[in-house]
DNA sequence: TCAAAAGTGTTCTTATTACACCCATGG
DNA sequence: CCATGGGTGTAATAAGAACACTTTTGA
């Protein structure tokens, strides 16, 4: 005795294959039309840092559901496009951001997440340096700006969930790869840097034995120039060596300071 | 000039918010068909730990497409089933293992993956101790079967990507967190654990230090029981600390010997 | 000359590595 | 009595933690 779903396994939609001789094609279609009315979306968070604190890109939704509350930026995926290719596309849609490497996370498939039906969700993360883009809003996002973590609107859907569990897979990946580097600008002085990683891991450091290990990665390298017009003794400035980056890798290591 | 994509998020199926006034309803319901003709699948990845070797369970397909091939225990879900609960409730279909406890790896979403349609699919993992169950293949799986990751079948759809996903994954996570003790009897030998270990991290340990970290985590009890029937010096037998794991999670360890 | 943040070294403690022989049992 | 895998300790090295003062600049 099989169930509708155990016979909708016998039935392709495409091929038309007749495997159970009872069932007209007809009804098999009707079975499978039952799971074939779900639709999927991507979520993505785009992690900035800036003034000490770690920033997430939130979209002020211009259209229903959820009309006039801060968002993430996400949105149907296409019947034909990639899932990795939609959470581009969809960034780029609304917040103007091109060609930024999204990495998923997570999915996340409650039933009743979605007033228009059945939609689950993919969520993405990215990390950017905020002063080397230009965010524009477009398409049904009125406006896009960067939220302290600390300070978030209520969001809808799921996405407190979601953000949520962003932040925490993030600060997990943080601790085991120099992951976080992407946020701060081309040359950067150690104490940003260890901000960073302090706002990141929500945690507080030891600056000497920070540099130490810091440096011992010989991940960085000195620019040999200074900060400039701060009223105090201006900061070395570094900068990421990708080379050196990409063996360590592999490597692995830890920031648990 | 908005596409039909942004006039989509104008619209709720259900609520049937006319926000748009130079559309009718019917036609933004057309638009919404479009997103909502997919559907989505859980494919499940059981590893078990078995004569030295890390196992995975594979069904033998009964049904259209790829009958007759192992692949991994998945099915559609349900359009009104939860993520997590529709993982529980198809492995149990498929292979009779109930209330066994998954989590989500990743979420595969390639426009051509499934014959079907579009059909992305979230993949889930779980370990599980073999001699604590019986594996009984039901509904449209025809057997199934414990596989050495070494020894695979072709698989069909994008199984074989989910499942070296689902290693790596594991691999990574087994290396952080004292994971892995479920796959082993509730009592074993040290020796079991560390083969265990040398499985899943394909890596080859000093015996005398990796009983060192072990015992120094605290985390085993000697059941002052001994294994019997061997052709050699019996090996102490230990169980696992439950109470003591929950600390441990949170701490973190390394396996990196 | 003061405020503010940058920068720097040493000691102590803890974890990791490398390494070789005796022990208990069944056949 | 022998083959087989179980079981054990120590020394050397490397990594992490704790800790306080001097330096350079702009205002």
């Amino acid at each position: 005795m099989l169930t509708n779903h155990q016979k909708l396994a016998n039935l392709s939609y495409f091929c038309e294959i007749n495997i159970d001789e009872t069932m007209t094609i007809s009804s098999k279609q009707e079975i499978l039309k039952d799971f074939f009315h779900a639709a999927f979306s991507v979520d993505n968070v785009v992690f900035g840092f800036d003034e000490g604190d770690l920033k997430v890109l939130l979209i002020y939704r211009g259209a229903e559901p959820f009309k006039g509350m801060w968002a993430l930026p996400g949105d149907l995926v296409y019947l034909d496009e990639d899932l990795d290719v939609a959470a581009q596309r969809v960034l780029q849609d609304l917040t103007g951001l091109k060609n930024i490497f999204m990495e998923q996370i997570h999915s996340f498939g409650k039933v009743d997440r979605h007033p228009f039906g059945r939609v689950i969700t993919v969520a993405y993360y990215a990390l950017i340096k905020t002063q080397d883009y230009n965010i524009n809003a477009s398409s049904w996002a009125e406006e896009a700006k960067w939220f302290s973590i600390k300070e978030l609107p209520t969001l809808p859907f799921d996405h407190l969930e979601i953000l949520v569990y962003a932040i925490k897979s993030f600060k997990e990946k943080a601790r085991r790869q120099p992951i976080g580097f992407e946020l701060l600008p081309k040359n950067f002085t150690l104490t940003q840097i260890q901000h960073l990683f302090e706002a990141i891991l929500d945690a507080k450091f030891d600056t000497r034995n920070f540099r130490k290990k810091l440096l011992s990665m010989d991940l960085l390298v000195d620019t040999k120039k200074l900060e400039k017009g701060k009223a105090h003794r201006p900061a070395a400035l570094y900068k990421f060596d990708q080379r050196k980056f990409q063996k360590f890798q592999k490597s692995g290591f830890s920031f648990d300071l």
